[in-house]
DNA sequence: TATACTAGTATACTTGAGGATACCAACTTT
DNA sequence: AAAGTTGGTATCCTCAAGTATACTAGTATA
């Protein structure tokens, strides 16, 4: 069995798949807005920018066409007057649920721990 | 059994340990940092240099401050000569694994689906 | 003596993410 | 006809995150 080094080279490669995922995700907005979408299933932009507190419609209407581009949701345009638009999750935005599941379960733990030394 | 709507501030709720988890990780560096020191355990300030690309001395040392006071990572001067600093990841630190793995799992699966569209 | 290494600090600068505000089209309601 | 609703755009602006570059103390090494 040969002797094995950890070496930057090496550290890079598996840091490579976690780079990519922060590029999808970065931002203030992206990981909050895919929250919000699980939530409710199905959205509408209004119901959207009330639920995702703080944010405008143009960060609001930017950042869902940059989760439409990387294929994480989806836009209907639904024929009813006036004309009615749903935001969705798609399959493939699901396999995110994962990282939210683990940043949701961090933060409920790190509120406990901060509140616990007050 | 009552019935129940899903509105705005319950979904604010829900949301609340997300964001406070992405205030503590936000950047563009911190995730990667703390990928790093989970690789290697310990790990001196060069080191992580050379393994987080594309960082500079300013950044990571920032950075590194701001996951101190988190208490996330500890720096722990070691009395040599010359001096050795080592950072590790705290106990508490390690509690972020879950994160850093779903983070490092889904980029492994985007980065298959990407490539095999091309 | 001169050069090199570690672990940073200091300073100046840039840039783009995000905020504030106003506005618009298409439609409905009163 | 006027006002309200939804789903956004269009501008302008600010600030802080991040970059670039140079420099330092303390030690070791050639």
């Amino acid at each position: 069995m040969e002797k094995r080094y950890k070496t930057p080279k090496e550290c890079l490669g598996k840091l490579m798949p976690v780079r990519d995922t922060l590029d999808i995700f970065q931002g203030k907005w992206k990981i909050q807005i895919i929250s919000v979408l699980m939530y409710y299933d199905e959205c509408s932009f209004k119901l959207l920018k009330e639920s995702v507190k703080g944010i405008t419609s143009k960060m609001l209407s930017k950042e869902l066409k940059e989760l439409e581009v990387n294929q994480l949701v989806e836009r209907e345009v639904i024929d009813t007057r006036p004309v009615t638009i749903r935001y969705r999750i798609t399959p493939y935005g699901e396999s995110s649920r994962d990282i939210i599941i683990a940043l949701y379960n961090w933060g409920v733990e790190h509120r406990k721990k901060i509140i616990g030394k007050e």
